[in-house]
This record gives structure tokens, C-alpha cells and sequence, in this order.
DNA sequence: GACTTATTGCAACTAAGTTGCAATAATATC
DNA sequence: GATATTATTGCAACTTAGTTGCAATAAGTC
């Protein structure tokens, strides 16, 4: 865990224990279901409880460090907050995920000329054949 | 329920039941939730288990008459499949859903330009305050 | 009307996520 | 370093959404 993300719990009254670290030394900017995050957590010898987990994946997003993603199946996949909004592909045959940027301004152009609402935010995934599968 | 969605699920050795038909009968154009959907039928004076809608949504959209989206909450909403592509809006205040519609081609060029996966499907939603809540 | 089989309703179950609370441990203060 | 404060943890119990197996029912066919 990078010292800045250190910085900013502390800041915040947030304390540094071993079950917060083990777990933002986990997340990366690939989201991970909760499914994936407790196994890992397990693999290194970590033994939480999964009311910590979801408490602390909870507050993180809640605090804007962590992000929360809808993909392909239940459930929420969670990934450290970068600083540029981007998107995804899912492969929907080996599950793997990859980041995705495209032109966000032409987007949101696009949907705010189309609606009478105010458009505050989006989701948005794509899901396809990575190459490896493809082949 | 139109008698084109009659004859496509006959054809397809289903049978007219009384719930599937009202089941279908509430469904529509804009998404809505299992619950919306089990409390209409409620009112409605039905009191089918809760089985049995699932299964019946899960089959409409095996067979593409019926469309599942996730939106702000947890949980699918269903609508009927229309004619053409498009997304919604939802109304971070009151929930209200409306369709949106949206230069499609050039979304998925514009993802295709930024990946090496075979982009097959997509999912696009947005949030916003509706006309109402703004005032 | 009798036959075939898709569909229903029920009960029991699974899995995901949540809540309350007493015990623990990270940080601040002395 | 010891002490006090309170955020956080782990546990157990619970809630809620959705699923499965199976016998009973009822659409559609002949």
C-alpha cells in the first residue's frame, strides 16, 4: 500500500490495522469480486472475517478510495480509485478484465443532447472475446 | 399481451399460461424490478409464488423477448425486448427510469478503437436527477 | 375426453450480505 | 512506556434474494 493511501486514512481517523493493509495490498486497478479478494486474502494465510471484508470495502468506496463495479455477474467488483475515470471489457469466456478508455467527453455529449435529466454518472462495460480465447 | 408475443411463444412449445400471461401483461417498456413486478401482480389480486415469476422471467429472456439491466440497485430489472438497442437514465432521487437513445455506432467504434477483445455486448446506463427532482 | 408434458406451488435450501455486541487493538495523551 | 479513547474486529444470528427437487396441476394435442 502506497504511503499516500496511508496518508489519507490516517487523515481521515481511519486506523492502519493488519486486516486494512492485507486487503488494499490486494486491490489493484483490475476490479476483483469479493469472491476473489477472499481467496487470495486465504492464500497468504489470512484468515478475516467476511463481515471485515465487506466493512472495509464498504468504507473505502465510501471515502473514495476504492471503486465499485457492476460486471457480468452478481455481485460488485472492487479496484483502487485511480485518478482517470475509465471503463472496462470482460472476456466472457475466461472471465479476464481489462481497462478501457475511451473519448468520455463525446459520451456524455452524446447522452446529455438525448435526455432532459442531469446526468450525474454512468456505468458502462463491454464484454467480448479477449485474444487469447480467441484464438 | 400483443398476439405477436402469443404466437412466438406458442411456436416455441410454450404454453399460455394465466401466469405467464400476466406476468407478460405487466412487463413493458421500461425496466422494472422483481419486486415492482410481484407487487403489481398483488394488486392485481394474484398470488403467484415467487418461483414461478422467476422462472418465467428467466425463460422470456432465454428466448430474447424480455431484457434484463441492471441499474442502481442490486438485482435485475425486465422489460419487454423493443424493435431497437437503447439505454436509460434513472433518477437518483425518486428512481424514475426513462429510455435514452444514443449514436450506438459510434460508442462501439470508439470501444473497438481502444481494445484488442472482440466487443460482443455492452452495458450502459445513467444517473442522473429527472426534470421533476431538479425543480 | 384422454394423453402428454410444460408449468406451477410448495418446502427446503443456498449464498450474499447485514446487524448487534462484547472483546480487541491502533492511535493519541500523558 | 503505561493509560485512555474509540475505531475495528470476530462471532453468531439474522435477513433477503434467488434456486432446486418433486409431486400435483393444467395447457395444448389427438
Amino acid at each position: 500500500m502506497s504511503a499516500n493511501l496511508q496518508q489519507q486514512l490516517q487523515h481521515r481517523g481511519h486506523r492502519l490495522t493488519k486486516q486494512r493493509q492485507a486487503i488494499l495490498a490486494i486491490l489493484s486497478h483490475t476490479p476483483q469480486s469479493v469472491a476473489m479478494i477472499r481467496h487470495t486474502l486465504h492464500e497468504q494465510g489470512f484468515h478475516f472475517d467476511k463481515t471485515t471484508i465487506y466493512r472495509n470495502l464498504h468504507s473505502l468506496v465510501q471515502h473514495g478510495l476504492v471503486l465499485a463495479t457492476k460486471l457480468q455477474d452478481d455481485g460488485l467488483y472492487y479496484e483502487l480509485a485511480s485518478h482517470h475515470h475509465h471503463h472496462h471489457v470482460q472476456c466472457q469466456n475466461c472471465g479476464r478484465i481489462e481497462d478501457i478508455e475511451l473519448d468520455e467527453h463525446a459520451l456524455l455529449q452524446n447522452a446529455a443532447a438525448h435526455s432532459t435529466f442531469a446526468i450525474k454518472q454512468h456505468q458502462l462495460e463491454f464484454f467480448g472475446i479477449c485474444p487469447q480465447c480467441q484464438s
